[in-house]
DNA sequence: ACTATCGGGACATCCCGTTTCT
DNA sequence: AGAAACGGGATGTCCCGATAGT
């Protein structure tokens, strides 16, 4: 999907027309340069916000990194998030939340049970921290763990992401009726994934995410055959 | 045990009177005060680094922080950690993975099989969470989380500190003999509570800890007669 | 007439809704809500301008301010006054010490003596002193003092305004024949009110203002009838 | 006394060594250069502090051009003044004043009589002014009047200022028994000093000074002959 | 006459690591 | 082993002025 570029490369290869050190983009991320020079200023700071997020945490993340990557100056972050670093924050974690949902939303549709669909969710999640050399987790849970009690704004974002997900995966465990609480299975699934998901990126190798999703939708596909 | 909630006092004393600045503690932390000026300064700095890793992170904390909290002097801090920050952060995780590596050795050996000392570990997570206001969650997940690549000893610490936790989770999964994969399972156990941790820190509630501890384990206790 | 407490709310509210932030009108001002909303945008501008200068001076006050507590924009400030804020300020500090001169001219042109309207005089700026919780003093002498050198336009804007004053001042002190030397004694009365306005500010009392005019005015009534 | 250098010549002669622009010291300042750098840092950060304020007050001055003119580094300042700016205007407000406070004394101990010492001590705040291009009033009143409500230590440490210098005049004025009220005088001889520099330095002429000096001993002399 | 953006520099503060001296 | 002081770069925020589009 993109590659890694060296991990935040302090040193500059000098080109020629650059006065100042341009940071090299450290993690190319998601969305990718192409793309990104098209978006309008705000939608560009939301979007290397959220990626960055997901690398690096909230503390972990500067303004300056963030503006760098998205080629926007100060004036115009403040001009559209008058709340600062915080309320940048918020918005990307609400958006990235909202692709993911999306995405939970289109495989738990398009899979014949919820077990596939769980499958194909880890894959998707193994892959993309595979391709960015085990750095991209889950943005939520980065941003969540150092973002400290001084930002609840943070943690109800995250909060509110993890409840909307939680939601899908219940409906859709639900109606296969493959246990008798989905609301306690929507919740080891999301956990079991979110966990992995950093087990694998300590151990850099993927293999927690797929062991995890395979250990719990083997017990499923029982009793109901779905639709 | 103790609350938590000045937020990082931004605010100075700032009476003229008053040459240095008091820190509030904003995170008293499991090592608590009585027991922390008994120790020697090395200990005391180890033990005030886990203690706020596991609440902001890497990125999250300051050396500063670490300083004040611990009553020590810089000069001190680089005579005993030459590597500044990282190698502290380093032992600091060496540290408290040993300390949970010890409680569920030990929770694994009084009691009656996996299924019991898996939800007295979940339950002793879920305590030290509330009780910290849903600040302390997973040391190692919140450290390597914010760490950035350029950090990769703290990366090494973490996965230390879960390949001896995995191994004792599996050893006592694989003597009750209750799955047939007890590697895998151990990756469930232990990313499950991981992820419930996140979850639980978000939603400001321990329920999904304890909910996921009972989905895994009510599976168990089928098979084996233990010891 | 109103009370001022909130500190420049270093603060925003932060909740992610909010896109603007709203800035706490920390100095309500001589020139209250209700009747500002009447004024058009140039003497709107103009009003909060001076009220600002009054409490913080030149550097103190910052243009962002002056557009949020008079509700206007960035474009239509520099429209009415393309020299930015040295020139809005003159122009507010021109316009405030028309307001004093006309105050001036009212108290001696009521006033049965000299004596009596400097009195009545003091006891104004005495009063817009304890109202505004200390904060409001002379616009001149504030605004003059943080200007800096490069800002000479204002300099000259407040000499103009002293001058005015001085003149009104000699005239009456000539007129009722008070003193050998008019033009000295109007020199002192304004001396000594602005210097006591100061320490009144300083000691949060106004009892110098009182004091300053009392003993001035107490070596006047000898020689002349007045009129 | 001193040269004034251009008023912050925002362009640099271009200097074959200096690599970055270093802030040509727009106000050279009482305490000069030659005594300043052999000063231990703490001192030298209070020296200049002390008269940038008296010329820029307290929102005009910067604590970069602080840094740059005390040739301190920022850590430093941190280190002796960890409560910032608002700390170091405090202790050089507190400095500044003490040294006014010896100045009174002294010219106080070897006057014939208080008005002989009054009209010196004019005579000494005239030539301060004058020899600085009119720039350096009261750097108590110059502090005062842009420190705001959220800096109340500055506006405490100008009182205490205030309050010693009253009582200096004070005890002089009663000891000479020139008069009923000796402390409404010492109030009115300081107010009235104050308001002339104010008035001096806006209309860039020592006269007020000396017209306030005179218009109030002149009143003197008659009743005690002093010692 | 006004809105919505942008640009980039300056602000006060805090960062982490070093050095010197005891 | 540790106290005191320093260096200089990075942090998040705010500043003032400009501009492009009505």
């Amino acid at each position: 999907m993109f590659a890694m570029a060296a991990p935040k490369s302090t040193e500059q290869t000098t080109s020629p027309e650059s006065e100042r050190p341009i940071r090299t983009p450290s993690v190319s991320a998601q969305t990718d340069r192409s793309m990104l020079d098209r978006l309008p200023t705000r939608e560009r700071l939301v979007a290397v916000t959220a990626d960055l997020l997901q690398v690096r945490g909230y503390a972990g993340v500067g303004v300056t990194e963030i503006l760098d990557l998205s080629r926007s100056a100060k004036g115009s972050m403040y001009f559209h998030f008058p709340g600062g670093k915080e309320q940048l924050a918020v918005e990307a974690l609400g958006d990235r939340s909202t692709q993911i949902a999306r995405l939970i939303e289109h495989l738990m549709s398009t899979s014949p049970d919820a077990a596939t669909a769980v499958a194909a969710f880890a894959a998707v999640l193994a892959s993309r921290l595979e391709d960015s050399d085990f750095q991209r987790g889950c943005a939520l849970a980065t941003a969540l763990l150092d973002a400290g009690p001084e930002h609840d704004t943070v943690r109800t974002a995250v909060r509110t992401g993890y409840d909307r997900w939680l939601e899908l995966l219940e409906r859709r465990i639900a109606h296969d009726d493959v246990v008798d609480d989905p609301a306690a299975e929507a919740v080891l699934v999301l956990s079991a994934l979110e966990g992995a998901l950093i087990l694998a990126r300590a151990q850099r190798d993927p293999q927690p995410i797929h062991s995890v999703s395979r250990s719990i939708t083997s017990r499923w596909r029982r009793r109901a055959p779905s639709e």
